[in-house]
DNA sequence: CTACAACCTCCAGCGACTAGAGGTTCAAGA
DNA sequence: TCTTGAACCTCTAGTCGCTGGAGGTTGTAG
């Protein structure tokens, strides 16, 4: 549980090794103690912090929104409206991405049918591709 | 029409000058004939191509693809599956994603609702964060 | 004591741009 | 014809969140 190398704590979190330097680079992670040799080990609290950084992670937020929470976490008595406010931001830009991606899917899915698989000069992919005024949506770009 | 300066096919095509230039250096566009003090001038043909580029890349296709839709473009003769599949293997991205973005979607609703708005202490959202076995749903990274 | 796996640092690369520094050219108005 | 200044030029570096490799050092099991 303590005093794990690198390689013990990226299996435990499932984290890769590369991953965890570049999270105490950028001052996600604290620098750890260090052997003599100069090699990291890590104890229970690191094991907890990156769970917490991978989980969210995992849920897409952004690492400037994952260093906002954990300043949270070191605030118990604070209220938790900010970390409210973190994850509905996220859940807007989740609910935004979603909504291109199916007005994209639904011009992909037309230029499919619409193809009649014959030579290239007659092909609908290529002509809406290249005469967009042919489709039927407008879109903005996909982030 | 012919002719244009690169800020010119800028305007017409709702490409930013930079861009053009970073696709003549990735290759997607041609290197353009230059007047004598060396700056660039853009034809009809270049309007069209770089209009296609810029629609592909509104439909979300990444610029390999869109290297490949473009030499498909240059032989009218040929048939246009490879079009075809080009198209279909990106609609199955986007159906991936929009899966992905949907259960995210689903977990971070959860966790507004069981959010009660006290301290940091009893916050739900940090709690599943801190211990990930909480939640209700296994997901993977989202790209 | 010896192997050798795992560690270390530093740097480069991914994709698709975007921005800035510092210098040159074009074209319109005086 | 000259001047001004917007637009152009090249080159480099930064964005985000890692990932991989080179080349060298350390920890530990046998």
């Amino acid at each position: 549980m303590t005093n794990l190398s690198i390689g013990e704590l990226s299996r435990q979190v499932a984290v890769k090794v590369p991953t965890i330097r570049y999270y105490e680079q950028i001052g996600l992670l604290p620098s750890p103690p260090r052997t003599e040799g100069r090699q990291r080990r890590y104890g229970a609290e690191d094991v907890s912090r990156l769970s917490f950084i991978r989980h969210a992670r995992d849920l897409g937020f952004e690492v400037e929104a994952i260093r906002e929470l954990l300043s949270l976490t070191a605030q118990p008595d604070q209220p938790c409206e900010p970390a409210d406010r973190i994850v509905l931001r996220h859940l807007e830009s989740v609910e935004r991405r979603i909504a291109q991606l199916e007005l994209l899917r639904t011009e992909l899915r037309h230029m499919l049918e619409d193809c009649r698989h014959g030579p290239v000069r007659e092909c609908r992919i290529i002509q809406v591709l290249a005469d967009h005024d042919e489709c039927r949506h407008e879109h903005g770009r996909v982030s």
